[in-house]
DNA sequence: CAACTTTCTTAATCTACATTAAGTGTTCGT
DNA sequence: ACGAACACTTAATGTAGATTAAGAAAGTTG
């Protein structure tokens, strides 16, 4: 069982040749909490794809202060788009926080597939708008909701996660300090 | 002269049988500032794409507020993406601003064209792609950057919007009231 | 061009959230 | 098992930006 097939199974079909042709372009390897995937900084040479373990990108503004970006467990894929699409150096970080499976993806070996598999353009593509949409409908959240509404969100959307990201993580996530984040829970709790 | 066959040719470059077709699929209508080309709770049929004039996309939320998603002068595409891709209703609305000359490519003939012309498959990806990247950017900075910092970012990114759209429009896109808006851009003049 | 609507401004007051600081668990490396 | 990071809490104070309200400009329409 290859989970990464599974993925992608959800949205186009391949072939038995076409699996293993897919799979000859990746590499699986496993990494401790801690490690950092990508530095900000650096140029983005691959995507990554969680088989086990989390995974989170994120930000440091001038202030010393992280903006997480994202979060992603079993199943999701992560990265630096910016950064792996211009090939120039991303703000991202992309960091291990718990001890994970990867699968590489490199970005020429992503680009040969789509030429090689057609199917895998559509796979990306379809992935891509997915995420556009959920970016795009967390951009509104953040504009229109308050902070305890778009936590709200958060747990409908990812209730997993809220048991296994520290909860400063969360915090970041939904754009507040973790001091009032705290508050903003106690008071939650209340009623 | 056709500005969408433009658009597309930064990205893939098409035979001249290949645009044939393409045009072939494209529908091109005038419409008059204050359209509505889509409507929240209805279903996106079309992606659209502005050849003249200003369209934007916005939802309203419980207050009766509006924030801008979006906004598309000559040269941009624009939707109700989370609608036309789930064909379910959506919750913006996409409005013309300026009397406008727009291309309307429906779903189906999208679709279609993936599959007729592989190349566009390529370019909508690529278009998605660049969309996806501006849009985790514009989250970090909603997440990272004081109203005065965002207003700066977006003057560099479209100074031409600035002389054509409303004050209160921008500062919706932005994330302030418009009354605020005001006070900060007269706070920013006095340096 | 007058009546109306919409946009922009100014100013007072209010509040959601930030900042600073101090204290209390918890985890973890050695 | 120990100290050192690290995560979470609580509370006092500060502030960016919201809200409310009113008037001035500007644009639109008959």
């Amino acid at each position: 069982m290859v989970l990464i097939l599974d993925n992608i199974a959800k949205i186009v079909s391949l072939t038995e040749a076409e699996k293993e042709l897919f799979l000859s372009k990746i590499e699986t390897q496993p990494f401790k909490a801690k490690t950092i995937l990508h530095n900000a900084g650096e140029i983005c040479k691959h995507s990554y794809f969680v088989n086990s373990g989390l995974v989170r990108s994120f930000n440091i503004n001038d202030n010393i202060v992280e903006h997480v970006l994202h979060f992603a467990c079993e199943g999701w894929w992560i990265g630096d788009m910016y950064s792996l699409l211009s090939q120039k150096p991303g703000n991202l970080f992309i960091e291990v926080m718990e001890d994970a499976e990867i699968v590489l993806l490199s970005k020429e070996n992503q680009e040969q597939l789509y030429f090689e598999i057609p199917k895998l353009e559509r796979f990306f593509r379809i992935l891509t708008e997915n995420s556009l949409v959920a970016h795009q409908e967390r951009l509104m959240d953040n504009l229109s909701l308050s902070a305890e509404e778009r936590f709200d969100k958060f747990c409908k959307r990812y209730p997993t996660l809220i048991q296994r990201v520290p909860q400063k993580q969360i915090a970041s996530y939904i754009g507040v300090t973790p001091e009032f984040f705290s508050k903003m829970k106690s008071r939650m709790l209340k009623k």
